[in-house]
RNA sequence: GGCCUGUUGGUCAAGUGGUUAAGACACGGCCCUCUCACGGCUGUAACAGGGGUUCGAAUCCCCUACAGGUCACCA
């Protein structure tokens, strides 16, 4: 059974690419129907942002990336928050100091200080007699326990980057229990993921370098090494680490900027790992399915919002015209006021013309209000039409409108098409004036018979009236 | 600075010794069309640089450059 875990840190901001690294670690344990589990780690008390639990699950579970186990929901292999296994770690740390692997440490800052920058610490607590530490020990003196580092070198392999191997001379003796009597990060992650069975480490790239510390620790106490899987980094578009502080947008911001949680899913499971087809909408049970670690990448990439941007559409418009209404018919209930508008057809309208939810207002602002527009609007090149014939077309088509007494989309497009034939013109020559009449826009959501369809037939003439008023006086 | 890692069009990327070096986004053009979109077709554009190995290198090796990570009682 196949067990991965999401191992975030309570500080209050979830970035892409924290997020990725769930999504991941979330698809490798379904592909293989195994269990992904959350853990947060809080071992050190000063980064603890309030709230920061809540917004991690939130964002989660927003994301569709329901964890099998997890401090709010338990488990067996339960506490999942570091804080609350704390007595856990002490007794391993005790256990390697009995054989030998680790020891007490008294250096206070001072003696630490001594050591210049790039100086490993100089192991004096080593040559403590029992004594002496039991002595220290029993003063209440302060200590940490570290881990002796045999010499040697350390390889491990990593299922993205291969085969890597480093001497143990760069590796410092690290400090397993702290003075504050709770464990480092690297030891209680090595403890947690070994007492909750993780079969696969799957984090972020920035913890390579300290991979072979985790495995000197498995080693010591003879433990199995998971899997490991590094990922690459996400870059922001000048490509630079992205950050808060550099303003690159969070999950949460980008789902307040009007993209949708499947779409942000869907890109950034894109960033570092290709499918084996050419295919790019993946719903998240054909992510699960698809997903294959060896399709990885090394490189890292950068966030591109205008893919991001473009996903974002595809989903919108392959929503099913409810599922789609259900988002647009509160934002056109506000945008358009004017009553008797038929919404749920306006909605189909728009829906191949947006990116976002929150374009639309923008594309039916001509309903309740004609725009102010100027007669130049009817000259159109390619529909070969000037002031002048536009002005005599409106006309036309005014009189026939007017007669027209069956007002639906059906009769008026008749109406307008038996028009066109009569007076031997161009489609556009009629349709393109009318048009611009009724929307007084350069570009509408639809054609001119649905325009007037739409608008309803007082409406409908009197902005074709408008429009003959405006052509007649810039003739004159 | 030491160590580790990376480098295919503007961006995401396929590619594992022989390919006209895929595809997607973006950008341009054409078609469809009453506009804008959608859809369809199409174009511009890439193997960081230099040495090897090989009949043959984006793919293997070395050097250089650039980028990132890491060297904490942070995670």
């Amino acid at each position: 059974m196949i067990r991965t875990r999401f191992a975030p840190s309570p500080t209050g901001y979830m970035h892409i690419g924290n997020l990725r690294t769930a999504l991941y670690e979330y698809l490798i344990a379904k592909h293989y129907g195994g269990r992904f589990i959350l853990r947060i780690e809080d071992t050190d008390q000063n980064r603890w942002v309030d709230g920061s639990v809540e917004a991690i699950h939130n964002t989660l579970i927003t994301a569709g990336l329901r964890y099998d186990e997890g401090p709010d929901i338990g488990g067996e292999y339960g506490p999942y928050v570091q804080s609350r296994r704390k007595d856990i770690y002490l007794k391993y740390a005790q256990e390697l100091v009995a054989n030998g692997k680790a020891y007490y440490c008294f250096c206070g800052k001072e003696c630490l200080d001594a050591l210049t920058e790039h100086e490993k610490y100089d192991r004096r607590c080593l040559n403590l007699t029992a004594e002496e530490i039991q002595a220290k020990l029993a003063s209440g003196a302060p200590y940490v326990i570290r881990q002796l580092i045999p010499d040697g070198e350390t390889r491990f392999l990593d299922l993205v980057f291969g085969d890597i191997t480093i001497n143990n001379d760069e590796l410092d003796d690290q400090v397993l229990i702290k003075s504050d009597g709770l464990p480092t990060y690297n030891f209680a992650n090595v403890i947690d993921d070994h007492l909750m069975e993780i079969t696969h480490v799957i984090r972020g790239n920035e913890y390579l370098s300290s991979t072979p510390k985790y495995n000197l620790l498995y080693d010591a106490f003879r433990w199995k090494i998971p899997v490991y899987i590094h990922l690459p980094l996400i870059l922001n578009a000048n490509g630079e680490k992205m950050s808060k502080r550099k303003g690159d947008a969070s999950f949460e911001d980008l789902l307040a900027q009007g993209f949708l949680p499947e779409a942000v899913v869907n890109y950034i499971a894109l960033l570092g790992w290709s499918p084996a087809d050419n295919n790019e909408i993946f719903s998240l049970p054909e992510l699960i399915e698809q997903f294959d670690e060896t399709r990885l990448s090394k490189a890292p990439s950068a966030f591109d919002t205008r893919k991001l941007t473009w996903i974002n559409g595809e989903y919108i418009k392959k929503l099913a015209p409810e599922a789609f209404q259900a988002m647009s018919l509160p934002v056109l209930k506000s945008a358009v006021k004017t009553p008797g508008i038929d919404l749920v057809s306006v909605s189909e309208m728009v829906q191949t013309r947006i990116n976002f939810i929150y374009e639309i207002p923008q594309l039916v602002d001509f309903i309740d209000k004609l725009p102010d527009y100027g007669a130049e609007l009817y000259t159109h090149k390619k529909m070969k039409t000037n002031t002048e014939n536009s002005l005599a077309n409106l006309k036309h088509a005014l009189t026939v409108l007017y007669g027209l007494n069956l007002w639906d989309l059906t009769h008026i497009h008749d109406a307008l098409a038996g028009l066109v034939e009569s007076l031997g013109i161009k489609n556009g020559q009629m349709l393109w004036p009318v048009r611009t009449a009724l929307s007084g826009k350069p570009s509408s959501p639809c054609g001119a018979a649905e325009l007037c369809a739409l608008l309803g037939k007082d409406e409908s003439l009197k902005r074709i009236q408008m429009g003959i008023a405006l052509l007649e006086s810039y003739l004159m």
